[in-house]
DNA sequence: CGACTGCTTGAGTCTGCTCAATAAAGGTGG
DNA sequence: CCACCTTTATTGAGCAGACTCAAGCAGTCG
């Protein structure tokens, strides 16, 4: 376990759709820095706080009591964490990687949102995107395939996180293990690996090794993957 | 096809957990009848209005290309559709039986609400409440047997439309197809018809027939099957 | 350098799906 | 009210996609 004097001191974020309404939380509520695997809430807890990520990863998840886990959502900065809560969270959530969150008692939010309506309308579109996200992935879930769950994560964290590479080519890190994939699609982890091979093969991505992202090589071969299992007529280009 | 006139002429809603902040709507927008089948609203349709149940039952769903379908929600009397869309609807919806609505446009509610900080606040936690809902089942879907999902969907309705027969046990009105259960589920019509059979064998449950509905004969078990897929050790109480 | 964690790959199994045939209801029209 | 037709539920047989178990490898951290 690192100390917190490793990290790095942040305290902006550098999320792609920062939503302006948000930075008057910039003065609010203290940061923590979390370590890889490292809690952030439970289940159950009394839910006091909301917190933003600064950096890193947050695995918002659920676990039956025989140890299976379904990821829910993965927070990337600039995301809010803890916003559906009630009185208790509903679920867990963890750091993936090295991460570092601004927490805000939701009292003091309240009384921000308050005074600023402008805050409460992003947190209620926040809130929507976050239904729309989890039954977009209801879909994923209950009626495709493991190709087809699979492209249609790389393309979800192709627009929330992917970057342009030197050859104009679409560059996606993916900071979590294939584990954690498995956890947030319903697959083992063996079936991750197995199901990047087969992209690979098909030409759609080149994996970034160590595991550590994909390079998208056919981002048209890729949305069809992810919206018709079937296999490929035309591999390769 | 019924005509409109053949329907009861309902406007007040039997829904156990009634918001009364909700009643407010009780005088604007309009009264819409609908047929088994018939569609509220379609995924991609300009969203300008919310839908509040009145009676009957009403299904959110996607589709892919291919025709599986994933049912998102059921929406009982009481139950707001449409909460969740911006500018469009994100899944589509249509009735289960005859069902009827009342249509509420966007603009009127955003002004009512204005006006009435309790329905603003109703609205949030309704908007929660699916979040949580949603969240709830991608655990179903994602990690749980098709046991525990139909255990789990039967305690689910026990909990919003059941009622207790005259014998003092839970009768649970099923007024949804096997088929639409399964696409609820994200099973086949078949492994819902088999794993119901399953639970009546198990002692758990009977079905009312023609396929109406469920008794629950032993509750402790319905809760041991959906939290844990193992077969029961003592079937028979 | 050694131990651990995470990824890959293979073999075999199983849950739930598909296809199919039959039965049971429900709605329609004569 | 009955005969017909359509839709829904049941049940069986066979199949397949994804899982489990297992072994081996690679990369990382201490």
């Amino acid at each position: 376990m690192r100390v917190a004097a490793t990290y790095p001191i942040i305290d902006s974020v550098d999320a792609r759709a920062t939503d302006t309404a948000f930075d008057r939380l910039g003065a609010v509520g203290v940061i923590k820095y979390l370590a890889p695997h490292e809690s952030l809430a439970l289940e159950g807890d009394s839910a006091d706080r909301l917190h933003r990520v600064l950096s890193g990863t947050i695995a918002g998840y659920k676990a039956t009591a025989d140890g299976r886990r379904q990821i829910l959502a993965f927070f990337f900065p600039g995301d809010l964490v803890g916003l559906t809560v009630g009185e208790r969270y509903a679920y867990s959530a963890e750091a993936v990687d090295h991460a570092s969150v601004r927490s805000v008692p939701h009292v003091r939010l309240r009384e921000l949102a308050a005074q600023t309506p402008a805050l409460q309308e992003s947190l209620l579109s926040a809130l929507r995107r976050e239904v729309a996200a989890a039954q977009e992935r209801l879909l994923w879930l209950g009626r495709k395939t493991a190709r087809e769950r699979l492209a249609g994560f790389l393309l979800e964290c192709d627009g929330r996180i992917g970057q342009r590479d030197k050859d104009g080519r679409r560059s996606v890190p993916l900071p979590m293990s294939q584990l954690e994939i498995g956890d947030y699609l319903g697959l083992a982890s063996e079936t991750v690996s197995r199901t990047l091979a087969e992209l690979v093969r098909d030409g759609a991505i080149d994996i970034v090794r160590p595991f550590a992202g994909v390079i998208i090589r056919n981002h048209r071969h890729l949305e069809r993957a992810a919206d018709e299992g079937a296999p490929p007529v035309n591999a390769r280009v």
